[in-house]
DNA sequence: GCAAAAGTGTTGGGAGTACACCCATGA
DNA sequence: TCATGGGTGTACTCCCAACACTTTTGC
């Protein structure tokens, strides 16, 4: 990995970014914060901070998850989404962002204990149509972190993330609906959930929360790949 | 995405690692280097280096990908795999590992520039065999990057970056087939390449090097994402 | 002619879409 | 009773796996 010829490495400051998404009002959303300082004070940036000398990747992840969301106890999903490390994105010098992916249900609590500036919760499709919203090289992140969403919706069953730990699959959809942008048919959405093995568990309880005659509610199956996949209509379709 | 409350930074020595991939032989193989200095002295290990101060990841990448290899004027296909970043991953100290995948085809001259120690060919399944063969965490890394690669064969037209200039639709079938480890009909593959819009053209041209009926030379397509994807059998079916 | 690889036709099944239709609740 | 969402049945289509069969070369 390091050859013998090797000059000293250059020494670079990595901070873990948070693309922090959620389903609230049928819209995805982001959580945001005002910055409070140069540069880019008063713009709005993702979540995040810098990596401490012991920590691994995933745990400096979920350590601002925790400062920035106050989550406890609620089941949320995590994985790297990537690395950014142009020379220039940083114009305090070399700053390296491994950024990361979560999915969380949408909670009432929405951001308790937030020790940063002002965090919210914003629609993606708001920040995603004007490049110029986030700091830094946040646009892209934040792009590339809602594509990662909506292709793993297709062939894992990461929507329960989104949800409750008991849902009904009307709620399952709208998270689909709401993370792919399209409208789903009820009833083939509803056969195709309940026949593919693992992806969710009937819990024996109904609900009428939404109305209507009672649903079923379900929680999270222990399958981590779908097959048959769920296929989003129309992108690049004949 | 840095807090007010931040302390400093701890400083992070950077380096892009790389897993390299071609077939040869009707096999999937991985370039590798045998280390020549400690840590892990006469281990094998995948090639890479630190990254220099004014320099983007993947230029950084695609510079340590020319020096093992001296490919030049060669198509492949480079892109970011994933981050590495245990505290205990480099004994020597905290070094973050930015890996990248590679796709090449099979180079008649293998590994022309190589500045390292002796790099070489190996088949990925011997290695992947035995986690104890590669220094660091390098199996990992490897295992990650051929998980990547098998992925990215079903839904995109990649594997025309394992193939030459112009290729038969014989020669991209062995290439899916020494990937994936399984055997496919070359009939159904045939008519579900040709039949794929923008996986790949027709030039016209007719080549007898795999003896019988003269095959048609087609080049890579357009498009950068199959429709309908090529499914890859048993892994996960009913 | 014979072996080998290229390429086409056909058939049955699994899964997707569209939509008609019935069920169970609250107001 | 009606509105609302839950859930099933069915017909049509598309894609895929399997495999019979024809084509074009080298030896």
């Amino acid at each position: 990995m390091i050859e013998q010829v090797d000059p000293d490495p250059f020494p670079f400051a990595v901070a873990v970014d948070l693309v922090v998404l959620t389903v609230r009002d049928g819209q995805l959303q982001v959580l945001v914060i005002e910055r409070g300082t140069e540069p880019f004070k008063g713009r709005l940036a993702l979540p995040g901070g810098f990596v401490l000398e012991d920590e691994d990747l995933l745990d400096a992840a979920e350590r601002e998850l925790a400062e920035e969301t106050g989550v406890l106890g609620v089941r949320f999903h995590l994985e790297q989404l990537g690395t950014y490390g142009s020379p220039t994105r940083d114009p305090r010098g070399r700053v390296l962002a491994v950024a990361h992916l979560a999915l969380l249900p949408d909670l009432t609590t929405p951001v308790a204990g937030s020790d940063a500036a002002a965090a919210r919760w914003m629609p993606t499709a708001a920040l995603l149509a004007s490049p110029r919203k986030l700091a830094f090289d946040h646009h892209q992140i934040l792009s590339d972190g809602v594509e990662r969403a909506r292709a793993k919706l297709e062939y894992s069953p990461l929507a329960t993330a989104f949800c409750p730990e008991m849902f009904t699959i009307n709620e399952l959809r709208q998270v689909y609906e709401a993370v792919w942008g399209t409208e789903l048919d009820p009833r083939n959405f509803h056969r195709k959930v309940t026949g593919t093995e693992g992806f969710v568990e009937s819990t024996g309880k109904t609900t009428t929360r939404q109305g209507g005659r009672p649903a079923q509610l379900y929680r999270p199956g222990t399958a981590d790949l779908l097959h048959p996949a769920m296929l989003r209509p129309s992108p690049a379709r004949s």
